[in-house]
DNA sequence: ATTGATGCAAAAAATTTGCATCTGG
DNA sequence: CCAGATGCAAATTTTTTGCATCAAT
């Protein structure tokens, strides 16, 4: 896993000279924090796992925007608007595209990939004239782990409505 | 038209009776306002459509944020994140569920239905353990008509990025 | 009358920007 | 050295809230 890291890392790298971008020190804490979880973390969040990982860090939140940003350009990372608060970011690099189910009334987040989904959005942007550069589909519901008392992200969060 | 308006008016004046919120004249107005278009709405452009109404009306802008959320709430419109700047609105009581294909040179929305899709998604939510409540999919992407110099939308709107 | 709704201003929340300073190439 | 990156603070943008007043029921 540290090696998984590490070659994105990479390529990320690469890509940044590749267009020009310096390398620095705050790009680089930036992005092995956002490729060391599998969660969705939004810029202070990030913020945060950065400052976990080293205290001594001196990055400031308007980098890791300005740096998030830049990922995304990339397609090292994607945004998700979840409606509420801030927006949520995950990597994708290297990762096969995924669909979210979220619930509304505990935030968790739910993967799922199908092909026949994915086929019926090819087919729809061709039909109206687009060329598709990316989609999201968000399945917003209750959870029923939630309903049977089970939800332990409820628990973790323990949001109310 | 002015008829449909009427009854879509009629159907949230009975409902608001119904959940006891008091029918008032900001609320009338935004709601003529809201299903009087056929456009996505911020909670600004709405607000300027209400001007545009009644030049005199006092109606101020927290009122439509607050009117916006009890109609959401109440099933009568759907908001839309589009990533960049407001979130953006539409009436959807009496309309069927629709999907949307976003233009990310020139904001054009375009609206598509599709029953295949629609089951995916059903099934996906109960695959997962979910209850579904609702469902965005936008796909976004480059109109062609943009890149052939001939999108309307563009003219319009003259955006860049 | 009572309770909810409104206008207004002010606060909040999230993100962006200007600018002097630092630093990678 | 020099363009680009950063920290910091201040500005923006969008939405929400507190509160005195107003109006619907």
């Amino acid at each position: 896993m540290e090696e998984r890291i590490r070659n994105e890392t990479e390529a990320v790298k690469a890509h940044f000279r590749e267009v020009g971008l310096r390398w620095t020190r705050p790009r680089q804490e930036i992005v092995d924090a956002a490729f060391g979880t599998h969660e969705h973390f939004s810029a202070e969040d990030l913020l945060h796992m950065i400052r976990a990982r080293n205290p001594e860090t001196g990055v400031h939140l308007a980098t890791v925007y300005r740096t998030l940003q830049v990922l995304e350009e990339g397609d090292f990372i994607e945004g998700l608007d979840v409606g509420k608060g801030s927006r949520l970011f995950e990597h994708t690099f290297g990762h096969e595209h995924h669909d979210h189910i979220i619930c509304e009334d505990c935030g968790r987040i739910c993967e799922f990939h199908d092909e026949n989904m994915e086929s019926l959005k090819d087919r729809a942007a061709q039909d109206f004239g687009f060329t598709m550069k990316r989609h999201s589909l968000r399945i917003y519901g209750a959870c029923n782990d939630l309903a049977a008392g089970a939800c332990e992200h409820f628990a973790r969060r323990g949001r109310s409505s």
